[in-house]
DNA sequence: ATAATTCCGACCAATATAGTAAGGAAATAT
DNA sequence: ATATTTCCTTACTATATTGGTCGGAATTAT
């Protein structure tokens, strides 16, 4: 049970667009560079993202792709949601006689859809900082070599 | 996101077998025609959960299969893993630059594995026994009417 | 005007899913 | 002992999904 590429890919770039400055764009072509994303794939992905009104864009030179939302707002379900579709743990299952095993899993799908719900963009984005931080160096001021 | 057919027809048939008195042995053909799941489908199926440890077997006449475990030991997690492999959200993260997302969604990873492992198939049982009782009409008794 | 860029649709290959079919091995009720 | 029931294994097929490409139309800054 794992998550699709795709999935990943959109994760990883709604992060970057996350990391940017705020009403910042930036191209598909330089956002799939960065990331390693194949640029094609991407392009797709970020259109689909913006027709779930989570990245906005504006074509042209210096155009590109910035979130349509504060971090805070955006939710890593929402992500999922958009690239995967709705969590549904029930469909399939109205076949069966009765909600026999439907509405158990309505509450598995509600306890899942909230553990997604609960963590947001800007908690991803500032892990991700933090893991920056953590990477780099320590600052040496040029002078006192 | 929805779930596998093959997922839900486990789920059926585990929730079949639970509901099955202690050590009775159904037939494959039994159970895939009570369950109206396809018959060699099903058997397949009902292997790959006696691999993981969650269904037993005889052979011969009046053999089957039968859970491995009581109902409260066995939970829907457990199901899941049997048959879509391990909840794993970090697979395909570790390319990524350093742990920026994956140690992000190893959080969520635990939180839907715990989502999983609460539910039990005890519950599922216990829950698909009301819904019969809801379903069938009053008894009356035959001297009375 | 033109260069850069999003947008949109069709297309393709590889993989996974859902399901079928057939035959053999093993156990057991009789 | 044997007939029968059933598990078990392997191989196959068709369809859907996934991951990804390509070319052109629309839009906009310069």
């Amino acid at each position: 049970m794992h998550l699709s590429a795709k999935l990943k890919y959109a994760v990883c770039a709604m992060l970057e667009l996350g990391l940017q400055h705020h009403n910042q764009f930036i191209s598909v072509t330089a956002l799939a560079e960065k990331r390693c994303i194949p640029g094609p794939f991407l392009e797709k992905l970020l259109l689909q993202l913006k027709h779930a009104g989570l990245t906005t864009s504006r074509r042209g030179p210096d155009g590109g792709y910035s979130l349509a939302l504060p971090p805070e707002k955006i939710r890593i379900g929402d992500i999922f949601s958009a690239v995967e579709g709705p969590v549904n743990f029930t469909k399939g299952f109205e076949t069966q006689e009765s909600t026999e095993i439907g509405d158990f899993f309505a509450e598995i799908e509600k306890d899942v859809r909230e553990v997604l719900n609960t963590k947001t963009l800007q908690e991803l984005c500032c892990h991700a900082r933090k893991c920056k931080q953590m990477s780099q160096p320590p600052h040496q001021h040029p002078f006192f070599i």
